[in-house]
DNA sequence: GCTACCTATGCAACTTGTTGCACTGCACCC
DNA sequence: GGGTGCAGTGCAACAAGTTGCATAGGTAGC
């Protein structure tokens, strides 16, 4: 599981609640590892038995208290150790894909407005990636180690959405022409 | 979920039973839907007790007899009102994005390994899509129907991997570039 | 005669992921 | 004073996915 290992390499980054955490998840890991706020508190405490983590917890005012997790030296052993070791290619679970290849099967012109909409939540997150990237990293062969690595991550994610924004469009061109025979 | 709905698809395209569609999930649906046997046995049992399958067994010579399923009309229903119901974008979870994002925590050397050897299996991958789609789909602009939308949904995965090799290219090269510094 | 692989189905146990809910208390707006 | 939303942690139940194993006969090669 890559669960833990995504909160290691959070936590390593900067320590933090498992609320922060949650957040962080939201919006920039959860961008190519998506994690709910129970899922991650559960990890959390696995990781603490395990001795990956260390937690402290905080009193705040006017707030509830939190609890600070950081990384210990067996997480961070535990994290050299996953990152040398080879592992599989995701495996595949694409939902529209599954609905374009039933399309004869049911209403086409649903399906096309079912396409329609993924296009642009595809092209709204490649908004926020383009955007992300035109601020955090304006000058990228500058980049070198944690920044680098950050900033490769994200254009992952832009070409991504990138072909599937594409993608979506060729799908819509050819169904339309297709319906139009 | 949506792997009932892609058994119903698939044995919509054609009737089989549960071994023959675990095969065709390993060489056809798996490339955007995976699964594994034991899901499909299971599957298909729950889809007998919905009635969106029927179930018949067919004795064989030489070999175990098989139950061949075919989808019902309440599986046909069920199919249409799926396709017509919006559906969230897939969760991401990739691996390899979150061991770039740790790598400056471990061996940047064997990274640089992992990430050359998911860019050859995507592009293995990527032969594979290639050849199917030169083979099968000589003149895509004559297709329609069912034979259009499969070939789209192949068009998809072509697209996706290309993203994927050349995005690993991308890590390669400005890994080793900063490797240089 | 032995090994190995193919066809064919399935149970049991386990790990992951999702969903709904519960509790506390502050701040802000109308 | 009532609703909404944020910060914070967590349980319980359920749904989905994985892994290891069991069974059983057939075919093919050495």
């Amino acid at each position: 599981m890559a669960l833990e290992h995504a909160i290691l390499v959070s936590l390593d980054e900067r320590s933090g609640s498992g609320y922060e955490l949650a957040q962080r998840f939201e919006k920039s890991i959860g961008f190519f590892w998506a994690a709910t706020h129970q899922q991650i508190y559960r990890t959390l405490k696995r990781m603490v038995e395990l001795g990956w983590v260390s937690c402290h917890e905080v009193a705040q005012d006017g707030r509830p208290d939190k609890k600070v997790y950081e990384v210990a030296e067996a997480g961070r052993e535990e994290l050299a150790r996953w990152l040398a070791s080879p592992g599989e290619p995701e495996t595949i679970r694409h939902d529209l894909s599954v609905k374009i290849r039933g399309a004869s099967l049911g209403d086409a012109k649903a399906l096309t407005g079912e396409v329609a909409r993924h296009r642009d939540l595809h092209a709204e997150r490649l908004d926020v990636y383009l955007a992300i990237e035109k601020k955090d990293f304006p000058d990228p062969s500058a980049l070198s180690g944690r920044r680098l690595h950050q900033y490769l991550v994200l254009r992952g994610g832009i070409r991504a959405e990138q072909a599937l924004v594409e993608w979506c469009d060729e799908v819509l061109a050819a169904m339309r022409e297709d319906d139009r025979r």
